[in-house]
DNA sequence: GTCTATAAATAGATAGAC
DNA sequence: GTCTATCTATTTATAGAC
């Protein structure tokens, strides 16, 4: 995105160095930005959000963020998107070793990890006003469409080598495990203040993937 | 509550009566103000609701809804209080043959049917301002203390005979049942389009009780 | 680009006539 | 109890100086 790795040597210096800091300044300002948006998205949810509470908390004042971003809808969604981007990141790195079943499992724990540490805005619920916005961000439904047709090809694996309940649409486990990442009982088991976040995570990965019932 | 039912005979009867009619009225049109305000809530959530349409809805002004409920938090903790009555009428109805589990089951089922008909308001979560309205009505906080107490010696009783993983603490079940009353993935396959609403609540049991893993 | 100040719209809640 | 009209606070978004 930035210019400031790429840029050939300079001559005159002083105007593109000065240019370059600056663009540097800029995108760390945003990212800032996108790191507030996203935590406070994960404690309030869209609507409880204010701009000014960002602005706030940024340490600047609301008419520059609007200079950044230029609505609260383009706010969320570029929080989004760095949730997305850290998710794909995740992926990359899952150890190609494990099976497709570890591997979802690896995924879910690592969303509810995010989650449980505030990290993992809610999802876009149904009619939430969030989700019009979101669903007309491409930047947002190109990557929420890699990270499904990634995550659906393991679930279709583990469906093949019987590790996973193959009576189950594919789809009903993805949507499954998106739900997983902002379930609530994750935050309810956290508020009882009764176990660590690994073993709320051991809990909530053993209803999902185990379910209630004995086996 | 009222006093139609219970009144004793009249003697001069015109003031009494027209009293006890516009009693009726009044509670009527509470009922009436709830049912919306229930549906809204499904639909739309805590925050997006807004007072002006709940009255417009109804068909009243916004100031004669504030004659019936005094703030916006005291028309969500009756629509709430609505719905934890209607379970706790479905509890009592519950064939007293069946199992612990299969009670928890049939309990899970009509939330879920109760969600995909956009009865169902979604649960208070962890951050929401309705949560912090919420813990301080008493008729809500009373009812669902009940029913968590219900729930609570069934999900026991489950664990007892050997139906239901014993591993998990009670609280974690309890608190998966009623997530599962909201999970966004009734809503993600209603509008998938594919599955009827028998279908869908099939998938979701499968996955909340029989878990996504083979068995 | 950042700021202060302010619009413009909307929210919850109330006044006061009838 | 219901209405119209209004208040007050808040929210998203901009204008304009620097």
């Amino acid at each position: 995105m930035t210019t400031a790795s790429t840029r050939p040597p300079e001559s005159g210096a002083t105007p593109k160095a000065k240019t370059s800091f600056r663009a540097r300044m800029h995108l760390a300002r945003e990212d800032a930005i996108v790191q507030t948006v996203n935590r406070l998205l994960a404690e309030k949810g869209y609507d409880a959000m204010t701009v000014d509470e960002v602005a706030a908390e940024v340490g600047i004042a609301k008419a520059s963020l609007y200079k950044h971003f230029p609505s609260k809808e383009d706010l969320a969604a570029a929080a989004m998107v760095r949730v997305m981007d850290r998710a794909r990141a995740f992926l990359d790195g899952i150890d190609p070793r494990l099976t497709p079943l570890q591997r979802l499992q690896a995924v879910a724990r690592w969303t509810m990890a995010a989650h449980l540490a505030g990290e993992m805005p809610a999802l876009p619920s149904e009619n939430s006003r969030l989700r019009a916005a979101l669903t007309h961000s491409r930047p947002y439904v190109d990557a929420l469409m890699e990270i499904s047709d990634r995550l659906g090809a393991w679930i279709e694996a583990a469906q093949a080598d019987g590790s996973l309940n193959a009576t189950l649409p594919p789809l009903a486990v993805l949507y499954t495990l998106y739900a997983r990442a902002c379930d609530p009982v994750l935050g309810f088991l956290k508020s009882a203040g009764l176990y660590t976040h690994e073993q709320i995570i051991d809990i909530v990965m053993s209803t999902c993937f185990g379910g209630l019932e004995r086996r």
